[in-house]
DNA sequence: CCGCATCCGGGGCGATACTG
DNA sequence: CAGTATCGCCCCGGATGCGG
């Protein structure tokens, strides 16, 4: 039952935003729950491979306190201040994406941390053609990205009547969305279906 | 001598970059590089009250190996990849800036700190009429504001001949100049010269 | 002085075990 | 399932030392 000391200790406003949201695993939680939603407490865990389950605990206590999160019923919910966040992680996911070319095979991946690039990356470039929809098998889950009226989205899990199913590594699908690789050369990739789909999203080069 | 391993080993960018700047100290040591351009070793820690010296000599070894910064002889300066950070601090910034209000008295302030907030908050109302500058006296040092065909510009140290001077602590000058308390109820702030120039950058409420 | 390196005490962190 | 308890280790903070 220690209170939180370790401060800056600096009237300056990124000194006191690091005093909340500077410590170690802090802004991991906080991308489980604006990707995921609200969440159970493994469900967290589950999201945060090697987190130590007493520093998921204590995270969360200094994430209420702070006002970052609440609890609804047992879920871990963002607050308002806690939404405001994304875009201080969507800064640091796009300073931090180059260093993703260096990634080793001992990384852990899940295919929901996509959602936040992916959402950035790709765009609809034929925004009359109907509502398609593309299916990665990737990681621990699939994922949908649904593109149409010129807006992409992503969601968790499978689509109902995908228009192409893309599958593969995730430390190879990402290039080839990021319009960095070619289909073609990227090992252990593959398409099925309309591969219109890709060409429709993915950056031009 | 030993080497970096503290990461978190995710596929995620987010977390990639949290891997080089997610340390304690070592987004503040950017802030300072930023804000005062090539330093050396004394004046960073001048600009990081509370930090140890050997911590402050392995961030910088950190920062160098991660091609974050660079030595020229002897000044740290930031690298390209260094300077991509600024959105970051930026949006930390924006999110902390709320609970400076919460600050206590114990806060260290030092006034190049406002050069970032204060860049984003000013702007030019009139940016028909000449240039004009405003010195504030707060802190350890004086700052210049000079303002003019609609750019607000901060620079450290005091103005030849200002319009205006600012005079009072940092805790209650920021408010004021953020239109949120008006003048005349900011206790310690004083104003002589030319109180169109507080009119002219201070946002309109 | 400046730019660290070294040493030391305390606590944050990581892994595992345990409990209501 | 949702944490708490415990125990090393190593990071962090503060002080001091030391070569250039």
């Amino acid at each position: 039952m220690l209170f939180r000391v370790r401060t800056y200790g600096q009237y300056c406003a990124m000194a006191k935003g690091l005093d909340v949201i500077g410590d170690r695993w802090t802004l991991l939680i906080v991308r489980e729950l604006l990707l995921s939603g609200p969440s159970r407490y493994s469900q967290l865990q589950n999201g945060l491979p090697g987190i130590a389950s007493n520093l998921l605990a204590d995270r969360l206590r200094d994430l209420e306190t702070a006002g970052v999160v609440a609890r609804a019923n047992g879920d871990v919910v963002l607050t308002e201040r806690g939404r405001a966040l994304e875009p201080v992680m969507r800064a640091i996911g796009r300073w931090g994406a180059p260093l993703l070319a260096r990634a080793t095979s001992a990384d852990v991946f899940q295919s929901h941390w996509l959602a936040l690039p992916l959402g950035e990356l790709l765009t609809d470039h034929t925004p009359a053609k109907p509502p398609q929809t593309l299916e990665l098998r990737t990681g621990d889950e699939p994922l949908t990205v649904v593109v149409g009226r010129g807006v992409v989205r992503i969601r968790p899990g499978r689509a109902t009547e995908p228009d192409a199913v893309m599958t593969g590594p995730g430390q190879h699908i990402l290039p080839v969305l990021a319009g960095r690789v070619p289909l073609a050369k990227a090992h252990g990739v593959r398409v099925t279906g309309d591969r219109g789909v890709l060409r429709r999203v993915v950056p031009r080069a």
